[in-house]
DNA sequence: TATTGTTATACTCTATAACTATA
DNA sequence: TATAGTTATAGAGTATAACAATA
């Protein structure tokens, strides 16, 4: 009865990762959100700014900033989509491929500091089990 | 390689708690972060705003709105700690524990519904996860 | 007319700093 | 001097509404 609700365990969970992610990458010049905007554009065939907000569940005002952001970083480019001049593709400059990689690495390392009171089956079950419980945006 | 961050799952699992939470509380008239303080006001026993916000991981500045909040909805009420005085004793009213009831029972069905893509024993064993991964604040 | 990017704006949640009263 | 509660304020992160360009 004196369990703690699933809701807070979540938002702690997030915090304490959150907590490690944002120091960790401090190196690279950039914080969480960017990581994961730079790795959404990354990591696929290039695409609009609205389909990289899609992916990542945010609006696309929001990815706007975030774009900026990335831009005047030097780690990000816009170009007019060919076929629809109504869009930007949003590409990683090199540096910005460069800079997803180190961080990548960095990141991987703050998830397993933030797994590291499980055993390894029981960390791959926790993230198994949130992706089935989150379900992917379009593909995945 | 293209798997969703850990970071992007927990985020989105709570977002996705908070969607189905929501309007499952608004038959009691509170929101999931009043039924947060409520339920750690209620359930063990009574204490002042700063060990709530303490055991919640929230600010006490944070707690002082919340506990307005609450006492506006007649839900708890404040008294002097009889043996010092600088502190507030908070506890729910007599409505602020029926409220609570029915409220737990619409959050149990909500983390039910939730956890409702996973068999049984992965859900539990999330849960237990999640209780690892986020040691409790003194007691629990 | 609908869609994409953009801007301006407002809202939610939370914390920091400073004050009051008590200890 | 330190602690608990309070207030005023500010910041982060996000979304909504309105506009321009393009489809």
């Amino acid at each position: 009865m004196s369990s703690r609700s699933l809701a807070y365990l979540l938002k702690h969970a997030n915090a304490r990762l959150s907590d490690l992610m944002g120091p960790a990458l401090e190196p690279c010049g950039i914080d969480s959100r960017e990581y994961g905007v730079l790795s959404v554009l990354g990591r696929s065939e290039p695409m609009s700014q609205l389909e990289a907000a899609q992916r990542m569940g945010i609006d696309r005002t929001t990815m706007v900033a975030m774009v900026d952001g990335l831009e005047r970083k030097g780690l990000v480019g816009r170009r007019p989509h060919p076929a629809d001049r109504r869009k930007n593709i949003v590409e990683p400059t090199e540096r910005g491929r460069e800079v997803l990689a180190e961080a990548g690495r960095l990141v991987a390392a703050a998830e397993e500091e933030f797994l590291a009171p499980l055993p390894d089956a029981d960390a791959r079950q926790l993230r198994d089990a949130l992706e089935r419980l989150i379900p992917p945006r379009s593909d995945g």
